[in-house]
DNA sequence: TATACGATCACCT
DNA sequence: GGTGATCGTATAC
């Protein structure tokens, strides 16, 4: 159980190499007693000060400053002052990149939330509608997700087989000038 | 201190 | 296709 735990030296990689590799695996979040594991079904890169659509394109913040520490742990941020966003930090510490997690589909019940169809399809498909599902707010800000507690992720079963995985831009960053042509978005057709 | 805006979503036409 | 909700953050003053 514990050995399946993803450590931090996965996370600590390029970043289009983890973007890709964590779909399939699991995202686990233990809440109140309760487990709530889900498949990783969407995910974006947002690598470098380079990269106008990071947050750490206007250097070091104290917002920004945990994408520039150590992999593996969460970045969360709330957007439009009513979602919050999970990304992953990743690369070496004092590289700010990480992975936003965009999709989840679910196997095993997931708690009420107010959006019916997601229930039914047991996927959620939205950065913002994923983090109010699960539980996961800017309390788990800076949170290490190589511990296995609170907010975790776990490999997948290597002998699964993937279905092919679909490249395409990074959404909601029309302001990010050239660096909005980018293919950093990965989705799984499942 | 003030202001502009965003890695979103649900609901409207 | 378009818009409003709502607030933390960055930037300008």
């Amino acid at each position: 159980m514990q050995k399946n735990i993803i450590p931090r030296k996965f996370y600590s990689r390029p970043t289009l190499k983890v973007v890709q590799e964590l779909l399939g695996c699991f995202l686990v979040r233990k809440y109140r007693g309760k487990i709530w594991r889900a498949m990783i079904t969407e995910t974006e890169a947002y690598i470098g000060e380079k990269d106008l659509a990071c947050h750490a394109s206007r250097g070091r913040t104290p917002r920004t400053e945990v994408m520039y520490g150590q992999p593996g742990h969460a970045y969360i941020y709330m957007i439009y002052g009513m979602y919050h966003c999970l990304n992953i930090v990743t690369e070496k510490k004092d590289f700010p990149a990480a992975v936003l997690i965009r999709g989840i589909k679910f196997f095993s019940p997931l708690p009420e939330g107010r959006c019916r169809i997601a229930t039914e399809r047991r996927e959620l498909n939205g950065p913002g509608k994923l983090c109010t599902f699960l539980k996961i707010d800017r309390k788990l800000n800076r949170w290490d997700l190589a511990k296995g507690e609170k907010l975790w992720l776990e490999h997948r079963d290597p002998k699964i087989k993937l279905p092919k995985i679909q490249k395409s831009k990074r959404i909601g960053i029309d302001y990010a000038q050239h660096c909005r042509e980018y293919l950093w978005r990965f989705t799984l057709k499942l």
